[in-house]
DNA sequence: AGTGCGACCCGAACGC
DNA sequence: TGCGTTCGGGTCGCAC
């Protein structure tokens, strides 16, 4: 399930493997993946060149001439990079293929992942990437800027950590981990968070996400002979997924509940 | 405007 | 064993 650490380590590693290759052919096999036209995709895309990849919040941005492809890969969207003569798999929608005959295979086994065409000076009008709040590695992060946004919402914090308006990139897994970082309840609700506890989260989604995307970096190169493209999060959880299990903090066995539809783990000691 | 929630998917986990 | 059911994840879009 990529989180921004893991779409920050699949760009690192396509970067090294795929600029400068010229398309030769796309094959669209499950087309409800692609939002633009399908015959447009095709033709803007053969006889391009991926010249660099950027990334937005949890979007990838892969730079052509006068194009940007933009590629959400939700929960498990994945890139591979094969041979073109291997078959193809089982939950690979997309093919790019290369005049070296390699191809870029999107892989996605819940059909979950977008991706659309834009002229460059349309990126921002792009409703996904306009909306986007700030990351929690860009120091405009401020604790001001949370509180502003927090103060007025009858909403709990794990619901607004979600809210990729106000800060860009945070996931289900990484809200848990931030609020347990910051000691905050996830039902708190916005209106009653403090500048002190806006200071905190600020804090904690910087550490947690730098740290994700270190170890994502470590990942990666267990996989350079399968060249499975994916940045699988580590297991350096410390509530999310342990519920059951003693905090590491005080003991206290971590809870699970229900937030607006998402799964949420918390130990109630040390979450106020 | 703010909030709530179903839809989109399908493999894994669970219940019988 | 084998079937059917439920769950989950990010985002959109619709209803209130």
């Amino acid at each position: 399930m990529p989180e921004i650490a893991e779409v920050e380590t699949v760009r690192n590693t396509l970067k090294k493997r795929i600029l400068g290759k010229k398309i030769k052919d796309v094959n669209i096999i499950y087309s409800k993946i692609i939002e633009t036209d399908l015959n447009e995709f095709k033709n803007i895309l053969i006889g391009n060149t991926f010249s660099n990849i950027k990334r937005i919040g949890k979007y990838l941005i892969f730079e052509l001439d006068e194009h940007y492809l933009i590629s959400h890969l939700r929960m498990e969207g994945k890139y591979f990079l094969k041979n073109s003569e291997e078959p193809i798999a089982k939950h690979e929608h997309i093919i790019f293929t290369f005049t070296d005959n390699t191809d870029l295979r999107y892989h996605d086994t819940r059909k979950f992942g977008r991706m659309a065409l834009v002229l460059k000076e349309h990126l921002y009008d792009y409703e996904g990437i306009k909306k986007q709040g700030i990351e929690p590695i860009d120091d405009k992060l401020t604790k001001e800027y949370l509180f502003d946004k927090f103060k007025k919402k009858m909403l709990p914090m794990k619901t607004l950590l979600l809210d990729q308006t106000i800060i860009s990139g945070l996931g289900n897994i990484y809200a848990d981990e931030v609020l347990f970082d910051a000691q905050v309840s996830p039902f708190k609700l916005g209106k009653d968070i403090t500048l002190e506890e806006c200071e905190k989260i600020k804090n904690a989604s910087k550490k947690i996400i730098l740290k994700a995307i270190s170890e994502g970096g470590t990942t990666i190169r267990s996989y350079t002979s399968s060249l499975g493209v994916t940045g699988r999060f580590q297991q350096y959880l410390k509530v999310h997924k342990q519920e059951g299990k003693p905090c590491i903090e005080c003991g206290s066995i971590i809870k699970k509940a229900k937030i607006n539809g998402r799964s949420t783990y918390y130990c109630e000691n040390c979450q106020k």
